[in-house]
DNA sequence: TCTATATTCAAGAACTTTATTGAATGATAT
DNA sequence: ATATCATTCAATAAAGTTCTTGAATATAGA
């Protein structure tokens, strides 16, 4: 007897979940998530041998996940579409709600997060549109100019320190980077709590933002 | 340098992940999805050794998408939570948009699917309200006994031929099974439709229902 | 055409996962 | 207690994955 097609199916599905299954991957898909990257840039990013990352994202393009185009001699690889941040959030939430060490890792480097209480991208929106927030960007300048929420300021969270007279102490800000995990903005408004500011982190990233279809804004110098 | 919050994170997601790696755990989950199943029982329908089964479900449990419980000499097991049957639609959403495998299973095995045009569970809300459709479920019959849409009628796929008269040629017939790749609906629609019966697919299967938190019913006889 | 640079391919060692087998555990009923 | 049944554990061989190294392509510019 030969598989049938509900078992081909599965096996195909199968390879997309076996893509996801490696951490280094989806340190990867979060860096794509921010927009597209080369092979070289990537590998910096997360600090493993470009041959190496290159067949991980042989990998990741073979289930789906990523898509590329060469820009002269550089090849830039990207998410394939949206579904793709939809299903890593799926995973993350299964995992935060059912994995006892996931709470443990989130409880002993995050302290605050309970008290935290996120922002939703609905609260924020509302909340922008009254001028009452100062959205702070904390990732990378780079990854900043490719898109960002509009009106956000950037200032990544190693400048924080030496740029806090940038921000208004009177001004509530709520810190984003590039997903529900990212360390950055975690890290963020501990530092600006422990200088007195009103912060809040959003919920997401931008990922999620732009998965959202809300809108975006492009280029270096912005806000502030 | 030690490993950081973040790294430790994403493993454990990517250890969820690679636990949905494997075409016959995801059989094993769609099952769970019905409702509970002892070990054996499950080790019937996938047709795969009861230890190998037992395994398959400790990696299951390890990365929080099934629970189980002790009933006398049995132990049943259970997904997690409806979670678990989002991340599942997800991730066979990111299959069939992008794999062009799966379009190709999907288009030489089940030709007609184009042009049945899945009905949304909003659709069939709307349209059981005004009495005009018969639900038909086609699951064997211990499933449909576990759960089922409320008002709906079951002929397991194998005895559809035998049952026919049992269906009104001229009342609109929604068919549903285990989830959206379930092939007895795919079946169940095509076979009627030889038959000159005017049948649609419902777009998911009863574990997406019960996600959604739609009412179901209980019991073995039902609707007819 | 030749050279430099970015990326991919190929082969191999270390490690992990899978299916199989048979023994061990845990709960129930005699 | 003992026997019985459902499930789990342990050990193993086969298969697959990961990272490294060095060679092979492909493009751009001289």
């Amino acid at each position: 007897m030969s598989i049938g097609p509900k078992q081909a199916l599965l096996a195909e599905f199968a390879a997309v979940a076996r893509a996801l299954g490696s951490p280094k991957r989806l340190e990867m898909l979060e860096h794509l998530a921010q927009g597209e990257r080369g092979v070289e840039a990537l590998a910096k990013r997360i600090s493993l041998s470009i041959a190496n990352v290159s067949q991980h994202l042989q990998q990741l393009k073979r289930a789906g996940l990523v898509a590329s185009r060469r820009d002269g001699k550089f090849v830039l690889y990207r998410l394939t579409d949206e579904r793709v941040v939809m299903l890593m959030r799926a995973l993350f939430d299964v995992g935060e709600r059912n994995l006892a060490e996931v709470d443990r890792i989130l409880r002993s480097h995050f302290a605050e997060r309970d008290s935290l209480e996120p922002v939703t991208r609905e609260e924020l929106l509302e909340r922008t549109r009254g001028g009452l927030v100062t959205v702070l960007d904390v990732r990378p300048a780079d990854e900043f100019a490719a898109a960002h929420l509009p009106g956000a300021v950037n200032i990544p969270l190693v400048e924080l320190e030496a740029r806090l007279s940038e921000l208004d102490p009177r001004q509530e800000i709520v810190a984003y980077c590039r997903g529900p995990y990212c360390v950055l903005s975690f890290e963020a408004v501990a530092a600006l709590r422990a200088r007195g500011f009103k912060v809040r982190r959003l919920q997401d990233g931008l990922p999620e933002w732009r998965a959202a279809g809300l809108p975006m804004e492009q280029g270096a110098a912005s806000g502030a």
